[in-house]
DNA sequence: TTCGATTTGTTCGTATGTATT
DNA sequence: TAATACATACGAACAAATCGA
C-alpha cells in the first residue's frame, strides 16, 4: 500500500510512529482538551488512512506514557491531573510507616521576579525573562512536611495571579491544564541531602541543624518543553521518598 | 474458539495473559537462560496453540518491563545484567554536572548473619533466618560516593563465599543471575536525608556532621519475591539521585 | 559476495467479546 | 434493546535484519 503518511517525510517512520506523531500534535495544539474523549479509533483510522490496528498501536504507547486513558465501551481520553493521578505519578512522598496521602496546600508567597541562572538552565528561557515564583508549605497529617519554591515562566502564563493560583480546585498541574491548555506529562527529579536554610527548617518546624532531602523537580509538557522548575525541600523525620518503578509496568 | 489455556482456569484471563504468565514460569523455573533466546514466536504460538499475535502481545508486556529484549531478525533474549542496563535501570547517582558512570566497587567485608527485624520485614524471612551481609565501598570518578550495605537470604545463594564475590566478573546483580539464575527484575527504592555513623562518613570522606542520602533498596525477582535489601550512603555533595520517568518510556 | 532461511517488525483485514450509554 | 467503543484473537502478507551456507 503507498504509505501516505510518510510519502513527503524524509525519516521514514513507521505508519503508527505518524500516527502518534500526529495524535500527540493535535494534543499539544489543545484540539482536544483534557478530560475529553478523542475521536473512536475507526474515525482516527479512516481520518490517517491507515487500519485500524495501526491506530490501536499508536494509542498504545501513549496510553503507556500516561498521556492517554482507555476505556472500554466509553472512548479514549485525554489524562488529566487528577488526584489520582498526581498522587500515583507525581507525588512521591509517602509516611515511613507507608502511609500514602495527598499533601493540604498552603501558598506562602506569590511574586514576579526574573529568571536566575538556575531557572534559565532548568527552563530553557533566556536570562532575566520574566518568571513567577510561589512558595508553598505543604502539610501531611495536618503537619508541614515540605516546602515548595516554583519557577514558571511567565509568558507561558499570561494573567495568572495570586488570587487564581490561591483559589484553584485541585491539583497545581491541573491548575496548568484546565485554565492554560498546559499538560504536564513528565518530571525529572534530583535528590540530596542538605541542610535547610534556617527559614525552612523552621517552617517545617525542623531542629536547627537538621538535614532535608533537597528535590531539583523540572515538570515537562509535549515535545519535551519545560513548563516548571520546582526546588523542595522535605523533612524527612516521618517522611520518605518513594521511587518505585513498579507502578509504571504493565500487570 | 475454545479457550484451550484459561479451560481449568477460575480466574478468567484473556489468552495473551494466560501466555504471559507461562513464559514468566518458564523464566522463573530457569528454562531459558539468561541471555539466550526463548523460542521463536512461531514456535510459541505452536507450542500454547494460539496465535503468533496473541504470543506477540504477551512478549511485547515483557518487554516493556525489561524482562525480555527482542533483536529483529535475531530472536528474543532473556534480559542480563549487563553494565548497560545497570547504568540505565538500576544505578541511580549521577554526577550534579551530570556526568553518568558505573562506580567502581571494592568489598569491605563480607559475613554471615541472621536476620534482624528490618530484613525479615523487606526479604519475607523469619526472624533469625541465616543471612549474608556484604559492605562495598563505591566509587565514582576515583572517589568514595557510597557505601552500601547488602543482605541476602543465606538460603538463596548456596556456597556463596567471599572469593566468590570478590572475585566476580560484572554487576552483582550479574552474579546472581550467571551463578544462582536468580533474576533481579524490579527494585523499590526510599530516599531520605540523615546524618551518616561516624565510621560511614569516614569511608566517603565526609566531614563529621554532613548529611548524606540514605537508601534503602529492595530487589525483587518474578512474582514479587524479595531476594536483596540494601541500605546505601550516598555523599551527596557532587553526586545526586536521578529519578527521571522517561527512561522507561516508549520513544 | 550472494543467496536463502529464519526471526522479528509492520500493516492490513475480519470476527467476536465485553463494557457503556 | 440497540448502537457505539474498546478488547481480544485470528490470519495473512510483506519488510527488514540477521546469519550461515
Amino acid at each position: 500500500m503507498t504509505n501516505t503518511l510518510a510519502a513527503g517525510n524524509l525519516t521514514f517512520n513507521p505508519l503508527y510512529k505518524e500516527v502518534k506523531i500526529r495524535i500527540t500534535r493535535s494534543l499539544a495544539a489543545g484540539e482536544w482538551k483534557p478530560g475529553a474523549a478523542i475521536p473512536s479509533e475507526p474515525r482516527l483510522a479512516e481520518q490517517f488512512n491507515v487500519s485500524i490496528g495501526t491506530v490501536r498501536k499508536a494509542i498504545d504507547e501513549l496510553v503507556a506514557e500516561k498521556i492517554l486513558l482507555r476505556q472500554q465501551g466509553r472512548g479514549t481520553f485525554v489524562a488529566t491531573h487528577t488526584e489520582d493521578r498526581t498522587l500515583f505519578y507525581f507525588f512521591h512522598i509517602v509516611g515511613k510507616d507507608g502511609s500514602k496521602e495527598l499533601p493540604v496546600t498552603e501558598m506562602l508567597s506569590f511574586r514576579r521576579d526574573k529568571a536566575g541562572s538556575e531557572d534559565m538552565a532548568r527552563l530553557q528561557i533566556p536570562r532575566g525573562a520574566k518568571t513567577l515564583r510561589i512558595r508553598n508549605l505543604l502539610k501531611l497529617g495536618g503537619k508541614p512536611v515540605i516546602c515548595d519554591d516554583i519557577v514558571v515562566p511567565a509568558a507561558m502564563f499570561p494573567g495568572l495571579d495570586e488570587e487564581t493560583f490561591a483559589r484553584r480546585e485541585g491539583t497545581i498541574y491541573g491548575l496548568y491544564q484546565a485554565r492554560y491548555g498546559i499538560n504536564v506529562i513528565r518530571i525529572s527529579e534530583r535528590l540530596s541531602a542538605a541542610k535547610p536554610p534556617a527559614r525552612i527548617a523552621g517552617l517545617l518546624g525542623m531542629q536547627p541543624g537538621k538535614p532535608a532531602l533537597m528535590i531539583k523537580r523540572v515538570a515537562y509538557t509535549y515535545n519535551y518543553m519545560p513548563v516548571e522548575y520546582r526546588v523542595s525541600w522535605v523533612n524527612s523525620g516521618n517522611h520518605e521518598y518513594l521511587s518505585d518503578l513498579w507502578k509504571s509496568a504493565p500487570a
